[in-house]
DNA sequence: CATCTCTCTTGATAATCATCAATGGGGTTT
DNA sequence: AAACCCCATTGATGATTATCAAGAGAGATG
């Protein structure tokens, strides 16, 4: 893991700022607070497979993803992990623990590919947090709209078979994309979307071979076109 | 589903408005915005089986359970249910919706058996919300926690073999009863939380036997003994 | 360009789990 | 007490999926 120099710090930190205040973590902050946070913030590149944290380390800082992909996983008492979630740019995570008294990371985090990111101190934001209360009702909405987005999995993961949870996925990710265009490139390699569906990697081909075969969808590489949009929908 | 005569509303909310003071939602209150509060309540009696509200209902209410026992489950694309929480007394649900901009049920509720409940508006709490700075910590916190529950929900679900999924319940359930005997009651119906672990009734039977012949266990009805903890603890 | 590595794919087999069906028990109602 | 209903259990069967193994394709590296 490793830090940038100082100086290429505080002119990344100039240029990607302006990504920050699109997200409502700091849209609410006002100029001065947000350059305050900034200028105490780290900034921090990664290489593919690097780690950022460990499941049950002490938490102090969260972090915002300027570019590439993180991996949020647990570590099963079978040694096997499962994947929380994959963090695309412009996302920040781990953030909902400063709120929490027991400040232990309930995940580990790892770099899938090169990435840059931001990361703030937990105590600096909550501090923050105190003089604004408009920003707490931003961020209760926002860990609100999470807990929604994770029924939503507990609900996929229930589906009986691992088709249904394949076609759901393809679902959520045209929903995704703007544009509602039947044509969308997969974010992550296809064995991570299987870990993330809690199937493995063999299942997933098959099912994808399947849906081509039926002419519901077609697959070259990470590009996927839904053929058959109808078929998706009513799948069963 | 039943309200009760306006007197006996009053007595009764009297009587339990004191429980209310010992959950995070209202513990930061003062007395004065307490009492208000529960004025503006309404109290709920439903039997077994009735609803309380369906999924894609418009939200305006937030619940808190007197007494009896609720499901909140998810009715999916095949038809069958996906239950989501089994909410006891003495805890809220559906609060989480007041902070989002689309109100609307992402569950639907049901009595699993005589139940008593606190109904408050939503739009009463939120405005004594906006002056009160640190209740919004509290409820942060409180929503950060329940997102982490979530997680390890999911972790369950994609364990790999049902009985994997079983372990896990009898241990989260010994480690919530307070105490730490190796002996707890199962609050619900068996069938229930099989619903819960995402199996079916029979295989959740089936595996019980398995973890009784193997000397792990012993349930008699609703008693559970754990008699090789360490067993449970390293299952495979 | 050749090699290496990693991901993806495909096949064969075994384990797991859902489903269907039937029975027994505990509690409640009439 | 009898009838009833719901829940739990047990057996048999079939479908689904994980696992093991091997090969193909793409991208990275020397």
């Amino acid at each position: 893991m490793g830090m940038l120099k100082k100086e290429g710090a505080m002119q990344f930190q100039k240029i990607h700022g302006q990504l920050l205040r699109k997200h409502h973590l700091f849209s609410a902050l006002s100029d001065q607070e947000l350059e305050k946070l900034i200028k105490s913030s780290r900034v921090i590149s990664v290489g593919r497979g690097e780690f950022l944290f460990q499941q049950n380390e002490e938490a102090r800082q969260f972090y915002f993803v300027v570019s590439g992909c993180i991996k949020l996983f647990r570590t099963l008492p079978d040694g096997t992990e499962k994947i929380i979630e994959l963090v695309p740019s412009n996302q920040t995570f781990a953030e909902a623990l400063m709120f929490t008294s027991q400040m232990v990371y309930p995940v580990s985090s790892q770099a899938v590919e090169p990435a840059e990111l931001f990361s703030f101190s937990n105590s600096n934001y909550l501090t923050l947090l105190k003089t604004s209360p408009n920003l707490s009702l931003i961020l209760l909405g926002d860990l609100s709209r999470r807990l929604r987005m994770r029924l939503g999995e507990i609900e996929v993961l229930s589906l009986k078979n691992s088709t249904h949870r394949v076609v759901r996925y393809l679902l959520t990710q045209i929903a995704c994309s703007d544009s509602e265009s039947p044509q969308f490139n997969l974010p992550v390699a296809k064995c991570l979307i299987a870990g993330q569906l809690a199937i493995q990697p063999e299942t997933f081909s098959r099912i994808i071979h399947k849906l081509k075969e039926e002419g519901i969808i077609d697959m070259k590489g990470k590009e996927v076109t839904v053929l058959n949009r109808k078929a998706l929908d009513n799948y069963e």
